[in-house]
DNA sequence: ATAGAATGAGACACCGGTGTCTCATCTGAT
DNA sequence: ATCAGATGAGACACCGGTGTCTCATTCTAT
């Protein structure tokens, strides 16, 4: 049974990121407790949808500092990033479909400097010579994220395994669809 | 003023691309009708939202049609695709957002029908040796949807130019990230 | 075993959106 | 000019979800 925030906070994730107009009956009874329960941890709806994002916006955060995205040569921490946020694609298909999470300025700025720090990942590599340039960094940022999005909607309808997620994720993004007959 | 279903469909597609829960009346004031007429062309907002989604679905379809996506060379069916659907991206980002609408059976049809043919679209590529076989076609064809949607809300946002939304989206989805030092 | 706290189940009022109605106004055709 | 049809504005009841309360039950620490 989930008694504290964080334990109700990730089943409200999952029930949120799927349908995000979901009842508060729902979201309890997914999370193990009773609506009133619910109503004793978060003061109302507005302020569980805040916290979920916060959360969300929290362990994307841990992604990244996992990741160390700041270090190495750029290939190599968006693979690692890759594998540190595949777990919590979830989580980015719940902050991607939820629009109105935007008129809250603490998890604005949140999700601000999230971005930010992939889009110098973005810059860094294109400055290293990596990445391509014809495609803008913020660009390759916004598109990194809808395919995380992507991969945690169809984990968790059954579309695509857990095991294959990272990788499909990796290589389609780093190495596009197209087959290449030797590899640079 | 928009009178005819069309145009109102278009200005809900509009919003509710934006907003899934907007309200009817958002709705109608970007259609330019009132309330009542609103309700007067769609019985209610189920009706409207089911209609909307369908709308979408078949202008999806056009757009596969206007592709030709079952001839010719893979690569230039994606890539005619990718022109012919650009224009409509805020439609796929609407039906992307919608689970609800998963519901009704005819949209549910309607739309396994497109995925079908672009399923079968990345197959026939990865039998011709165009596409990449290690990526199921399932995946790419829902990574391409993702990326659509995506363009879809960053054009809508002013994130990304209208202008370079078909060659950010083709390059990034065929080409990938990684800078090549020789095309093959 | 017992007291205190926490939880679940249910009841109930409140509220916002929806669906429906009426009536005044506007448009267009004769 | 006149009439028929369509539209807009407003009013109003209904309904489902939410927020709040009470009370019985369960858990926990002593």
């Amino acid at each position: 049974m989930a008694t504290d925030r964080d334990s109700v906070l990730e089943a409200a994730v999952g029930v949120l990121s799927r349908r995000p107009t979901a009842h508060l009956d729902e979201i309890a009874r997914a999370a193990g407790i009773s609506r009133a329960t619910l109503h004793r941890i978060f003061p109302g709806r507005e302020a569980l949808i805040r916290e979920v994002g916060a959360h969300s916006l929290r362990k994307v955060a841990g992604a990244l500092d996992t990741a160390a995205v700041e270090e190495g040569d750029a290939q190599s921490a968006l693979r690692r990033l890759v594998d540190a946020v595949v777990p919590d694609a979830a989580l980015c298909a719940f902050i991607a479909g939820e629009s109105q999470l935007y008129d809250d300025p603490e998890i604005n700025e949140l999700w601000e400097i999230q971005d930010a720090r992939v889009r110098a990942l973005f810059l860094r590599g294109q400055q290293e010579g990596v990445f391509r340039i014809e495609l803008s960094a913020g660009w390759l940022s916004e598109a990194f994220f809808d395919l995380v999005a992507g991969v945690g909607w169809a984990v968790q309808d059954g579309r695509l395994a857990p095991r294959d997620s990272a990788f499909s994720l990796a290589e389609l993004f780093l190495g596009g669809a197209l087959r290449r007959t030797e590899t640079p």
